[in-house]
DNA sequence: AAATTATAAATTATCAATAATCTATAATCT
DNA sequence: AGATTATAGATTATTGATAATTTATAATTT
């Protein structure tokens, strides 16, 4: 019996809580709750077909991601992001992701750089791949998966719980950035942003990932 | 009727969930319950009288502040910080704290700033006095509203909000820090950093902040 | 005796119903 | 009329009971 490989093999078994919590979410990426409307406990649990328990620790989830705001015993309504909210949050994550790349470049032994650089190569190939294909979700996916692997090198947990929370791919999972143009370009900033942590080039790592991020942001914001 | 300013007024109507959360986080730091253990819902809601709903939520909570960790359909256990976590969790709240002192030097215009400094030295006041008598509760209480404050003048939410959550306060209220001199040497620190941005000195700030933090981490480790 | 399978106890997850609270509307008063 | 106070309807917060799942223990098999 060689299973029980730490916490990633649990956690399989569904909850009620996540499923309900990606119906709302879906629901507010489609358009069809806006900015300051209400979530109502007992209309998604009818909808949804369950009870109004599982509802409720769903949108603490949300509230807890940013995404909803709650008034004891007022209600909760879908958070209404103002750009200035935008750019915070940007600012925010930056300053995370210009940390990892710092303590990635200053603490990993050779080896240890050698293979997340190996690991960022690999998913930017996979990223190329989905580009051609014209598949943005599954871009996306490995947009987030690339810095996260960045986070993930450093082996700082708090880090990436905090990081988890200013990612915006939770907030908007496909934005404006449908033109191809805007995908090669964000794939030039992650190729870039390789060579320099490949390099140990702190200054032009920290640059690269300013500028990618601050386009991204701009994108967002415009579209 | 000149009530209603903004968001500070509201949320005052007691929830259970709060005082259950703070109930369960005592009993953690009294060693009472001790990292690993498990927090069992039905017990808690015999014990403080109530059902079990609210202490899920409550458990909720501590999970998002990564007091607890949870397995679906297993429960909860307290977590078990290591030395690293909490090595990882002030280079974090160093690295965000460093980020808003930096925002409010170079962002913020005179008058803002003035404001700043004259509500810092407010809370240093208030200090000395909880010093003086001993209050290791309100000290730390207002320790917090120190670094708070200075966050809060950035006016950055999702960085109050990231703060909050690696502001290791809410894992230990009451810490090693129980001697006057370690006391007089964090008050030495506030000080240092308040005049360092009074005079808009950002290298001297930062570089006061993390001596700080770093001190304050230290005798976390160690008591 | 070791391993496997059944059973029972404990605990979490969910539900359905009730109490507490808020919001909007109607009634009352000055 | 304008403001204040009742009332009704809607929604959240909480409860107590039940179903689903896990864990520990006993029974069975080989």
């Amino acid at each position: 019996m060689v299973h029980e490989n730490g916490a990633a093999e649990l956690q399989h078994r569904k909850v009620f809580r996540e499923e309900i919590r990606n119906a709302i979410r879906e629901a507010i990426f489609a358009g069809e709750l806006k900015p300051g409307d209400r979530i109502i406990e007992t209309y998604w649990a009818k909808e949804l077909g369950v009870s109004q328990g599982p509802v409720r620790e769903a949108i603490r989830d949300l509230e807890a991601m940013g995404l909803v705001e709650t008034v004891p015993f007022k209600g909760s309504r879908v958070r209404s992001l103002s750009e200035k909210d935008i750019r915070d949050n940007y600012s925010v994550r930056i300053c995370l992701e210009s940390k990892s790349i710092r303590d990635a470049i200053q603490n990993l032994d050779d080896p240890a750089l050698e293979q997340l650089v190996t690991r960022l190569r690999t998913i930017l190939c996979e990223m190329e791949t989905s580009a051609g294909e014209g598949d943005l979700r599954s871009f996306t996916e490995q947009d987030a998966a690339f810095h996260r692997a960045i986070i993930d090198a450093t082996g700082n947990q708090v880090l990436l719980r905090l990081w988890e929370q200013c990612n915006m791919r939770n907030w908007f999972m496909f934005s404006a950035l449908t033109d191809a143009k805007s995908l090669r370009k964000l794939q030039a900033g992650h190729k870039k942003l390789t060579e320099a942590i490949c390099q140990r080039n702190l200054r032009s790592a920290t640059a690269t990932l300013e500028d990618h991020l601050t386009s991204l942001m701009d994108s967002f914001i415009r579209g």
